[in-house]
RNA sequence: GAGGCCAUGGCGAAAAGGCAAACGCGGCGGAUUGUGACUCCGCAAGUACCAGUUCGAGUCUGGUUGGUCUCCCCA
């Protein structure tokens, strides 16, 4: 009998974690500079509030939500996404009655019932954050900004963020109602997936990749912008150039997602398989009071960490990542086995990443795992050194080996380690 | 929801339906009771699962499971 993890899930382990950490830590940081604080929202809420949120006849709430009855038979869902829990947890903990804009960003695992490939999984992380009860443009342009800082800070390249605004819904449905009428007239010519598209979701018709000529002469959605909707992108792209924040234009972006307005933007780069939407995000100043609340408007994005990462190995980039231990202490004996745990304790309680055998392994094996385990130290302890009061010192890849008191072991590691550290980087 | 490709030790990778399933890397032991790395010898470890065809299946067929990639859609 064995198992194996649910389709689309991954088993993230030692030697990649580190690599999670650091784009994680990535994170944390751009965000404090950029004012935003953790929230930690439940991983499952109830299913209702993402049919409010999200929009009923999205993918992801058709067909891609991880739904269950709890034991008390109410309707549970596996976030598929990050905002609308935020928003439930910012109207439930009365943020509105703050004073100050509520500057949110969380990370964590999201979950959507689709076929895996290449950046895309059933269980996947999210870096997202909410900017809530503003509707300055200002704030639209620094989120655009903190997310462009972060590829960035990674050290990627090529990463560009496409630009859009999508109006208010009544822009939105009177734009729909012109396109349609565009569309009409060429419906017999459109390939099927368009033909379904019509129905459903009639602005993504102009994202097909099929045949893009056609819609040349398309009516766009920034030409049926009313003069309050202009007026905020103007002043978003204005903020973007005045920061100096890059960003392409484009039309035809449509977000997957119902609830949001005005500014929708997405960040794009090549190089995981079919895709290249790296993360997105928009303003949404309907949502607070869909889901409850008083009517306050938000703005924010989602970034896909696993697409984060597979662009980072595509780019070759490899952080420096602390090495795992610092030394290794071999032992010569059964006497030195026995020391070996207490020398370890004194080591690890002054702060050194220490390491050792535990499979009883003969001396040369001990050596060949001191190099595996990163170590820049090996430390040799056998019966003469037992007697002594000493410990052989040497760097784990050959050379002379000094003795050096036990009780003074940690400190010379220490400072071996500092001087070593000096010298890399002089 | 639809489709393509794939599945052999820990990793990589051979085996035209026919010896006991190569070989390389890595691991462990020994040569070499307390100082590895070179060398030599040895050991452990594998055909995803279930049926079928066949004298004989890792190899062919069907199914299952999983992976991977693509469409749809999305992060």
């Amino acid at each position: 009998m064995s198992f194996q993890k649910p389709p689309g899930t991954q088993d993230i382990m030692p030697g990649s974690t580190e690599l999670w950490q650091y784009v994680e830590n990535t994170a944390r940081d751009i965000c404090r500079r950029y004012g935003f604080g953790e929230i930690r929202t439940p991983i499952f809420e109830a299913t209702e509030l993402f049919k409010r949120g999200v929009g009923e006849t999205t993918d992801i709430v058709e067909k891609e939500m991880y739904t269950f009855e709890d034991r008390g038979k109410r309707s549970m869902t596996l976030r598929p996404e990050g905002t609308a829990g935020v928003v439930r947890s910012y109207v439930e903990n009365k943020l509105y009655g703050e004073p100050d804009v509520s500057k949110l960003y969380y990370i964590g695992p999201m979950f959507r019932y689709e076929r895996a490939q290449a950046g895309r999984y059933r269980q996947f992380h999210q870096f997202g954050v909410e900017a809530i009860g503003s509707v300055d443009p200002a704030l639209d342009a620094e989120i655009i900004a903190l997310g462009y800082g972060f590829y960035r800070e990674l050290g990627l390249q090529g990463v560009t963020v496409d630009l859009n605004s999508v109006g208010t819904p009544a822009v939105r449905a009177a734009f729909r109602e012109k396109l349609l009428a565009y569309l009409e007239p060429m419906r017999d010519s459109l390939c099927d997936d368009c033909k379904s598209r019509m129905a459903r979701n009639p602005l993504r018709v102009l994202d097909c990749k099929v045949d893009q000529d056609k819609f040349t002469n398309a009516p766009s959605i920034i030409d049926s912008l009313d003069e309050e909707c202009e007026a905020h992108f103007a002043r978003v792209r204005e903020c973007l150039d005045e920061m100096g924040i890059p960003y392409n234009l484009n039309s035809r972006l449509v977000r997957g997602l119902d609830y949001y307005t005005h500014t929708a933007f997405e960040y794009k780069a090549q190089g995981i398989g079919a895709i290249d939407t790296i993360g997105g995000g928009g303003r949404y100043n309907g949502l607070v009071a869909e889901i409850g609340g008083d009517d306050k408007p938000g703005v924010g994005f989602g970034l896909g960490l696993e697409r984060t990462l597979l662009l980072l190995e595509s780019q070759g980039i490899k952080p420096d990542l602390a090495a795992q231990a610092d030394v290794y202490v071999v032992t010569l004996g059964e006497r030195a086995e026995k020391a070996a745990s207490a020398l370890l304790q004194r080591l690890r309680v002054a702060g050194i990443a220490a390491e050792r055998d535990y499979l009883g392994r003969k001396t040369k094996a001990q050596f060949k795992a001191a190099e595996r385990s990163g170590a820049s130290f090996a430390a040799v302890l056998g019966d003469d050194e037992l007697d002594r009061g000493e410990i052989s010192l040497r760097s784990v890849t050959g050379g002379d080996q000094q003795a050096v008191k036990l009780e003074d072991l940690a400190n010379t590691i220490k400072n071996k380690l500092k001087s070593e550290k000096g010298n890399n980087h002089s």
